[in-house]
DNA sequence: TGACATATGCAACTAAGTTGCGTATGATAG
DNA sequence: CTATCATACGCAACTTAGTTGCATATGTCA
């Protein structure tokens, strides 16, 4: 999503477009892997409520995803057109994308036959070690 | 694991057998879908420092896993010999398991393979509706 | 059964995230 | 261009999961 169009899409939602948005909005489009919430309190010095509150308007509406690594931390992204997975080097903490929706819709198609359970969404991570700290 | 193994183990790691420990193993095992710390405080009170030191203990020996829901609290559940995932009703937070191993061990290998990333665990759960709630 | 290392309880702390409320400001109408 | 006002922000205080240091209690083994 660019700027433009976030724009478009608060004037749309009836919200308005604040410095605190705006710097929030790029920074987690910026990021080249998924950010927390104390990291954008200290990049751009808005208070936490503030980015807590506005990455909730983002994440309801869509235009970010949480992403979570087990360790009580909350991480956002921008949502991406391709659902994607992360691989978390557990030594230098490196996060690394990956993507393979095929397997897990066919799985969650089974997981709805099977189970008479209706899949709203996943959550899966891999944890190892990368390249340089195996 | 039995308690007799139960008692065994706790030997062979040279770790006392304690009526908390014996409480905490026993709850976790018997319950019907992973357990929260602040459960098993409120189940058997015993001091919530004792119960995060022994799951810890548990965990680090192979007893237990934890597993993550991504609600900010973590849930422990007996290490089965078969590593498996879990449907979570987003309605009534009923808990049921699957498994469907061979296709992620899979993509594993592919993983280590076109990252160069050694896999040591991965994280997967699936949240929805079930039967009752659908 | 006594000694002692280890386990427990307590209180105080940390850190992520939330809430209530008074003030500031972006959008819209005039 | 400016005034209005609902909405967004900042602050301080709170909540909750989990951790730490230390004094006391207790399982284990001789």
């Amino acid at each position: 999503m660019k700027s433009i169009e976030f724009v478009n899409e608060m004037k749309r939602l009836k919200k308005r477009v604040t410095p605190a948005r705006t710097k929030i909005f790029k920074i987690v489009h910026s990021a080249k892997s998924p950010i927390s919430a104390d990291k954008l309190v200290k990049e751009i010095g808005v208070n936490k409520t503030t980015i807590y509150r506005d990455l909730d308007l983002f994440l309801k509406n869509g235009f970010i995803d949480d992403v979570d690594f087990g360790d009580g931390i909350k991480r956002y992204e921008v949502k991406e057109e391709s659902h994607h997975h992360h691989l978390v080097c557990m030594q230098c903490k490196n996060v690394q994308d990956i993507s393979f929706e095929e397997n897990l819709k066919i799985e969650e198609q089974k997981i709805a036959r099977n189970n008479n359970f209706k899949v709203i969404k996943h959550n899966l991570e891999f944890f190892g070690y990368c390249q340089n700290c195996i």
